[in-house]
DNA sequence: GTCTCAAGTTAGGTATCCCAAACAATATAA
DNA sequence: TTATATTGTTTGGGATACCTAACTTGAGAC
């Protein structure tokens, strides 16, 4: 029987995603530490929490140990995910810093769908092994970053100095 | 004396971008044309024009046409830029469908700051211009993505062909 | 055991954003 | 000009998501 696709709300999603965090971390998620995490005081978490035991997606009684179910467990490892795939293309692509890369892939994460991402993964993948590109392609772009336009002096070095692989390199992890 | 940043919601956000586009096509804005964009009902779109016109983004009087301000113009100006940038990124260059990358795009326009933007728009001049990248670059990754891994022979092939432009090409628009 | 207090919940209030439906204004047609 | 249709606004209500403040629970200190 497939699962019916429930819709969440960036809110409950970033939720799922912090419950999911401090299940790996400490064991078992509390309201209190819930609510530092998300910034939000921790009577807005109960209301939270209520939301998302209606909906299937965590073990919740008041008072008890909170810990997420497998639909749930499920939804939160998708999110996280995406939080990670994007913080990654961000910071490691676009060069932005670490915390504007982790703050402004936190809003995207709602915003992609699991075939946009699954893209996006690939586009990394491709960039990462294709010869044509890799590691030095990333570093060249942040020259051109620094630069108003395209140097073409650079390019011609950058051409000639056998930058781009024509060997199959090393799996690099 | 520098303008204020205000904090709009992502709804707002959308109101500014679809006035501005029925300004460019229709002349004037009406309620009606607003409501069918957004999907809302007309009554919806009288209450977030009084929010618009108390933040000073809109003229607007009850039963009159609706027009941006400068400051309002301003805006919708920089989310519309932000929705095509994405766009562009996720049809031309992630391969996205053409509907699907337009409604990415417009959940995507809200995540985004505007330095975040002005980083994308530069990596894709720069996979635009770069001369190992460039148009067959990008149908390379089409290639990979119907494929489960990079084809090593393929790439051999690739890399003969020249396809690494050594020459300054012609400005492409 | 009971006292205390941090942690958790509940209740009441605000703001946003939506809808349906009643009502007002305007534009069109006869 | 008057009747009618369309467009726009207002009102009342629902959902979400947050807050503060009061109250409840449970676990550790004594």
């Amino acid at each position: 029987m497939a699962e019916k696709k429930i819709r969440l709300s960036e809110s409950l999603e970033d939720y799922l995603e912090i419950i999911l965090d401090l299940e790996k971390t400490k064991k078992v998620a509390r309201t209190k530490h819930i609510a530092g995490k998300m910034g939000v005081k921790r009577g807005t978490v109960s209301g939270a929490l209520k939301s998302l035991e209606e909906k299937g997606l965590i073990n919740y009684k008041p008072y008890s140990f909170i810990t997420l179910t497998q639909k749930g467990t499920r939804i939160a490892n998708e999110i996280t995910r995406r939080h990670a795939v994007l913080r990654d293309f961000l910071f490691r692509v676009l060069q932005i810093d670490a915390e504007k890369s982790n703050t402004v892939a936190c809003r995207m994460e709602h915003a992609m769908d699991k075939s946009s991402i699954d893209m996006l993964v690939r586009f990394i993948e491709f960039i990462d092994t294709c010869p044509r590109t890799g590691p030095d392609w990333v570093q060249a772009f942040l020259d051109y970053c620094s630069t108003d336009k395209l140097n073409w002096e650079k390019c011609k070095n950058c051409l000639q100095k056998g930058k781009v692989r024509h060997k199959k390199s090393k799996d690099r992890g």
